[in-house]
This record gives C-alpha cells, sequence and structure tokens, in this order.
DNA sequence: TATTTTAACTTGACTAGTCAAGTGATGGTG
DNA sequence: CACCATCACTTGACTAGTCAAGTTAAAATA
C-alpha cells in the first residue's frame, strides 16, 4: 500500500543511510574540529587549487550563494584564503589547513570505507560502486517531467 | 593518490546522488507546494498518526529540535495538528493535507523510482537495495571509533 | 500534600543550504 | 570615451537541521 515500489525503497535507504553516516561523520570530525561539509570543501580546494567560487561550487554541488557562505566560514577559522584576482576570487588552502588535512584524510577515508568493509566484500562493493555509478550519472542527465 | 580506497568512493557517490535526487525531488514537490522534507514527514505522520513527537523524530532521523521546529512550520501551512493530550503532544494530519498527500504520493513514488527504473534492471534494483539495506542496518549498530 | 524528578517539547545560537535581488569590476560597443 | 552589459560574487529572507539550556506538566517521593 505504501513506498510499494523497489526504487522508492532503495531512494529511503539511500537517504536514511547518507543521513545517518554524515551526522556520524559530523561526531567523528569533531576531533579535528571541522564539520563533513567543511571537509568536503577543503578536499577540493586541496586538490584543485587555485581555483574559482564558480569551479568549486559545481565540485561540491552547491549553489554559488551557499560556496559563498561557506567560505567565508572558513576564511573566518583560518583554513582558507580568497584572492582578488583578475573579476574572480581564487581559493587557495593555508598552511593550518594543508597541516590539519593531512592528518584528518587518511583517518576520515578509513572512517567512511568502514561502512562499507564492514559488511560487504570487495566483489560486492564493487558491484555497489557501479551501480550506484550508473545512478548517478544517470541523475545528472535527468530532467524533471512536467506538471 | 586521493580517495583512493573503494569504500570512500562508494561513500562520494552515495552523498552526491542523495544530494542531487534531493534538490530534483524539491524542484519537482514545488508544484505541490512542498519540500522534500516535509513530505517525508507527512508521509510517516500519514501511516503512523496518531503519533507523539518522539516516535516521529525517530521515524525521520531527525533530533527533538528538528522535528519541533518542522512541525511548526506544517501546523502554520495548515497541513498537521498537535494536540496536548497527556503530556505528549500528538499529531495528525489535517483534511488538507490528507487530499494533498493522496494526489502527491503516487506521483511521488513514480518519481523517485524513475532514478531506478531508468537505469537498472529489476534484478539489479534488488541487488542495489539488498546491498544498501545491509550497510544500512550496520551503521545504524556502529560506533564512532575513539579519539 | 508539598517538593522534587523526569519526560516531552521549545527555543536561542549556530551550521548549511536555497533562491533571487543586489554589487562592482571588466570588457565590448555606439 | 562614455555607457551598458555581463560575469563573479555577496546578501537578505527562508527552510532544515544541530546542540544544549529552558519550560512545563505529570509522576513519584518524602
Amino acid at each position: 500500500m505504501r513506498n510499494n515500489t523497489i526504487g522508492s525503497l532503495i531512494w529511503l535507504r539511500l537517504m536514511r543511510f547518507t543521513n545517518q553516516s554524515n551526522q556520524m561523520s559530523n561526531e567523528f570530525l569533531k576531533r579535528f574540529d571541522l564539520t563533513t561539509a567543511q571537509f568536503d570543501v577543503l578536499i577540493q580546494v586541496r586538490t584543485y587549487q587555485p581555483l574559482t567560487q564558480m569551479e568549486l561550487a559545481e565540485k561540491v554541488t552547491v549553489t554559488q550563494g551557499g560556496i559563498s557562505r561557506m567560505l567565508a566560514r572558513l576564511e573566518k577559522e583560518g583554513y582558507i584564503v580568497r584572492k582578488q584576482d583578475w573579476k574572480t576570487k581564487t581559493i587557495s588552502l593555508t598552511d593550518k589547513a594543508e597541516a590539519i588535512m593531512e592528518q584528518v584524510l587518511p583517518e576520515q577515508l578509513a572512517f567512511q570505507s568502514s561502512f562499507f568493509d564492514d559488511v560487504l566484500s570487495e566483489e560486492e562493493q564493487k558491484t555497489l560502486y557501479a551501480l550506484m555509478s550508473r545512478v548517478h550519472k544517470h541523475s545528472e542527465k535527468k530532467e524533471i517531467p512536467p506538471a
């Protein structure tokens, strides 16, 4: 009667799981004085620096406004610097953030992995990754059906 | 060098996908003047009404404070009513919400399903659901490793 | 019965994000 | 060369959520 399609069941699971694991990740990262969202942004900056806000927004799938606010917070905390450069702002990590990331990154990767390593075999993880990749890629091309 | 474990790759995919599909769902539900979060709450209330805020918070994995604010918004919009009953508040849908849900539910289920129906076979969807169920259930029992 | 405890809910101060309107410097065109 | 458009970014008003401290009414206890 309710939630009856297999797709909607998957959807629910995905939502609940990501919600749950996000909260746990936040708790985990508290020891480094970071949130999951901040970590996500810092990783992208570290990987692609120097880059503009537009580019960064795209990478973390957040709007221009969202990235502007997030960077304001990160700048206040001394994790990143924005340099007005031409008509764009170029973002890069501070030494402080660089040092923290060096320390956090392996731990966070291990933490993320443990959600899957503990219950799925290598083979199953590959299957899950392949399925989710297809679903994700498709969703990026998807259009909202008209009203 | 970065993001190298299979687990962390899955994690990223899940996060990006749920983020993406959530935004699309919000866009889709705009025609009914609802957000995804509101729809999620209304579905739970509809299924289990009458229920307390504690129970509801548990079902949608949100804190007490979060559900309190959400219900305040939904009440303001005339979707639900809270009755002080004993020392708890009992939540139920208004006729207005009941009518809307009747209309939205099948459409939203179809919308959610389309993320998977379009790219995965029935068999693959079952596999994905089974894998995610295991991962999700495990995460609920999981403990944050000590610092 | 008066007093404390407790359980359910609310609220203030945040993070994180959205959308849409507002800035401000760059660069093209009359 | 002055004006206007455009592009990158910011900001005001929201939704949605967190945590921790604050209510408040019922229950338990002295």
